[in-house]
RNA sequence: GCCGCAGUGGUGAAAUUGGUAGACACGCUAGACUUAGGAUCUAGUGCUUCGGCGUGGGGGUUCAAGUCCCUCCUGCGGCACCA
């Protein structure tokens, strides 16, 4: 029968039905597993393109090793707590928990089961259920009993369009990452994961990501960002206590002319509260009020002298010893100490800050020329220390280890490092969300839910509850009162949720254990299959996700509950999907809908295509011409191969002496593509891989006809058996035709179960080899030679040939370079 | 500004890690065949003045460089008033 995509689907289909092929079993000991994870869709309802790339990278690595011989995990989940659910409720009055309920319905069982993915359906969890959700609120419960969820007020990222505050990590360019809308500044009190604490950690780890790519291990190293600097101490003696700035050229200390602090730095409100001032209140207010976003947009200098004096911690010795502390905005609050010494002669910031506000300049590190100290500009260079008391005529790289020894030694200060991550704000004030499992008692304060009261459980929404801005766990008064579990008396639940983030940042550990109702996982099955050896997702997660996921795998760690302390071996990103060299957008009309592509083409043409021609970490342009390009090639080689089957049905396929083989360049050609092609697939080059199967097919497709006329009943079968093998490896990117072949032509009782064929490296040795003669490294010609030929055979033949004579005419033979088998360059002078 | 990645035919790209540059495709050209099919098959396809020349530019190391070193240019991504 003519290839028909969709019978062969239908066949497909019929035979997977009752067994869940792709089921492991995640408790079974032993050495040989391998755990490949794309990241968990959130259930829109819609799969998209970029969906079907990740779903059949993951997938096809999985197959490969399984292929192998590994124990795969390939399981498949929900990330469905979140925003969507929430606006889908007040648009249209559909309860959050019942639209998610449709959505994963209909991507479970139209969208994600179409298009050949091996998920074990076994693992399947859903972070918006209560028996997942139970875990997360576990999770929350040892974080605060190590003492790292706290409570705290401060500034927060406050996003007025989702009527929540987010984290650092959801805030780019000072905007929402959801709807782009600009963040406020707001001073509330907030639950935080005190995930600064694993800084150090967290940083160190990052040089054991050696397989991470490389542009994913940059964002995790800017998003930490460690400094090594000095702290120093201004004492101000108006206030009985000191500024510590932060810096990273202490060398420069003795030209500090003045002292910065942030508006947000605690001394502001000292000085406003004992020394009331209306320009220095003004601009503090005014600063504070200021989004990120102005602040990032306005780069011009701002500040107030406060007139407040500070003194130098050299002020014996210095030309300043007494210095005024300004406020100015380009100064970080939440950056080292919120406080910078002003040393405009050698910091551009700085510079600009005392040209506008007259501030003195001294020049401290001269430069090795000695030019004149009127600065057209910082001076940031390297140089020799001058002005700078017993430090003078040191190299300024000398100084800063000297200074920051002097310093430590009369207690003004001391080496330091700081880090850019800051505490993870982790409160949302959204309704659909994990429960935080806090009670708020007037008399013992915050009590945690004990664990046996675990899961605390979302209310159920009403219609009358999903209005904008109703949909919130404040205006649930079943959730809300409830009873201390210390002293027994009326109290009140938290009202917040939990940053879908934390749903996400431990997941894949669930996956290993989705059932357990007495603990999160067991540790057994965890430590066995993790960590993840292949972890496929957008470089957009490298820095939310991908922090969280790692600051949850330490905390675990050190809790005892696992044995390795980074969760991804492996972090494969992938490119986006586009059409026309824009992104897939619904706006610009350039969408390719996955459930109409794969029944217009055939699953097989649709995963060969989206794997084709560009390396996986690249965006990929979806082009017509291509996906039709493999339609075709899947048609004309299930054409072929059942043809060719069909008529040697009765022949048993059997490898037989493959010494005896006819055609001996077939073979060749068959395992040296069979072992580019195992290279391929272990080094994830996928694109390579389908370019190995057209090679492949070129040959196979000709040696099927060739047999036609030249077969005898022994090559025949020979062939019949390396055809065989030829499918269980190509089933890896087609999964379709493949298996009905597998099925019909040879009884196998699944693809996903056969094995991957050994390389013969007898076939690969060739008799004869090409060797390329040259002449100063330029090709001139080749000669193909028996490979056990001399040296001075190579050496006659190559210049008997005629362009070795020219080359070498009228010119002296300086050096003759003999590579055994492959090169024979001739030196000419 | 700092960090990371990349630059090869008309296009997507490959190159066993220093040893025949352009595998495998898309597109294009010519031809064949036609039971008009999502046709298929065959041949060709870096440039060339047929000597050669060619991997963003310039320099270097080497018998030999797309690959290593220096330098510059361009594009993409991340961070960014980070002290």
């Amino acid at each position: 029968m003519s290839y028909d995509h969709q019978s062969i689907k239908d066949k497909v289909d019929s035979f997977h039905k009752n067994a869940n092929d792709f089921y492991v079993d995640t408790s079974k000991e032993g050495k040989n597993k391998f755990y490949s994870l794309a990241m968990f869709p959130y259930p829109s309802g819609n799969a998209h393109m970029g969906h079907v790339r990740v779903y059949t990278l993951s997938d096809v690595k999985a197959r490969y090793k399984k292929l192998k011989g590994s124990d795969v995990l390939h399981p498949m989940g929900w990330d469905s707590f979140g925003l969507p659910a929430e606006n889908a409720a007040i648009k249209n009055k559909v309860r959050p928990d019942l639209w998610t309920e449709e959505n994963i319905k209909k991507m479970k069982y139209e969208q994600l089961n179409i298009a050949g993915w091996s998920f074990d359906w076994d693992k399947e969890l859903n972070t918006s259920s209560p028996d997942y959700y139970k875990w997360t609120q576990w999770l929350f419960l040892e974080m605060h009993k190590a003492g790292l969820a706290y409570r705290k007020e401060d500034y927060v990222n406050w996003c007025d369009v989702d009527k929540t505050v987010l984290a650092n990590e959801q805030v780019i360019n000072g905007c929402c990452w959801r709807d782009g809308s600009v963040v406020e500044k707001r001073l509330m009190e907030q639950w935080f994961f005190k995930i600064t604490d694993y800084c150090d950690k967290l940083w160190d780890g990052i040089s054991k990501l050696k397989n991470w790519a490389p542009e994913a291990v940059s964002v995790q190293k800017n998003w930490i960002n460690k400094n090594t600097g000095t702290e120093i101490h201004f004492d101000v003696p108006e206030f009985g206590e000191k500024i510590e700035a932060f810096t990273t050229r202490p060398d420069t200390l003795f030209g500090v002319t003045a002292l910065v602090i942030a508006p947000e730095h605690p001394l502001a409100q000292k000085i406003l509260a004992k020394k009331p001032n209306k320009e220095v209140e003004e601009y503090v207010t005014a600063s504070l009020k200021k989004s990120a976003v102005e602040r990032m947009q306005n780069k011009e200098k701002s500040g107030v002298n406060t007139g407040v004096k500070c003194r130098h911690p050299y002020d014996s010795e210095c030309k300043y010893p007494e210095v005024d502390v300004w406020i100015g905005d380009y100064v970080i609050a939440d950056y080292g100490t919120g406080a910078v010494m002003c040393v405009p002669a050698h910091d551009t910031r700085d510079f600009e800050f005392a040209k506008k506000f007259g501030i003195d300049i001294l020049e401290v590190v001269s430069q090795a020329n000695g030019k004149p100290t009127d600065l057209e500009e910082a001076y940031t260079e390297n140089g020799v220390m001058i002005n700078s008391g017993e430090f003078n005529g040191m190299k300024n790289r000398e100084a800063i280890k000297a200074i920051t020894e002097s310093l430590t030694k009369i207690n003004k200060g001391k080496g330091t490092t700081t880090y850019q991550l800051k505490d993870w704000s982790v409160g949302r004030q959204r309704y659909w969300g994990c429960p935080i499992p806090m009670i708020h008692c007037d008399s013992c304060g915050v009590v945690p839910v004990p664990e046996a009261d675990l899961p605390v459980k979302l209310p159920e929404a009403k219609d009358s509850d999903m209005e904008d801005g109703a949909l919130n766990l404040r205006n649930f008064p079943e959730f809300v009162n409830t009873k201390c579990p210390k002293c027994h008396n009326d109290a009140k639940r938290e009202t917040d949720t939990l940053d879908t983030f934390l749903c996400s940042s431990w997941y894949a550990f669930r996956y290993l254990d989705n059932r357990n109702d007495e603990k999160i996982f067991e540790s057994k099955n965890v430590n066995n299959f993790m960590p993840i050896d292949f972890y496929v997702g957008g470089l957009e997660h490298a820095a939310q996700h991908m922090i969280y996921f790692r600051f949850i795998t330490k905390f675990l760690h050190d809790r005892g509950y696992i044995n390795f302390d980074e969760p991804v071996d492996h972090f494969f990103c992938n490119g986006m999907v586009r059409m026309g060299g824009h992104k897939m957008s619904k706006s610009r009309g350039n969408v390719v809908v996955p459930t109409e592509a794969i029944e217009k083409h055939g699953a097989d043409a649709v995963r060969m295509y989206i794997l084709s021609d560009t390396p996986a970490e690249l965006d990929i342009d979806w082009e017509d011409t291509g996906i039709k390009a493999k339609y075709d090639f899947v048609k004309k080689n299930y054409n072929a191969i059942e043809a060719f089957l069909t008529e040697h049905k009765d022949v048993k396929e059997d490898k037989g002496d493959l010494s005896k083989y006819p055609n001996k360049e077939f073979l060749f050609n068959y395992y040296s593509t069979v072992k580019e092609y195992e290279q391929s697939m272990e080094q994830n080059l996928f694109h390579k891989g389908v370019a190995n199967i057209h090679a492949f097919s070129n040959f196979i497709l000709k040696e099927l006809q060739q047999s036609k006329k030249e077969g005898t009943a022994e090559s025949i079968a020979s062939l019949k058996f390396l055809v065989k093998d030829f499918l269980s490896m190509a089933g890896l990117i087609t999964p379709f035709f493949t298996e009905v072949l597998l099925k019909e032509f040879f009884a196998v009782e699944s693809l996903y179960k056969q094995s991957f064929p050994a390389v013969e490296e007898k076939f690969l040795v060739q008799s004869t080899v090409n060797v390329v003669v040259q002449i100063n490294g330029k090709k001139k010609t080749l000669l193909n030679v028996d490979k056990e030929i001399t040296e001075e055979e190579v050496e006659r033949l190559a210049f008997e040939s005629p362009e070795v004579t020219r080359g070498v005419d009228g010119k002296n033979v300086v050096k003759k370079i003999y590579v055994k088998g492959k090169i024979y360059n001739i030196v000419v002078k």
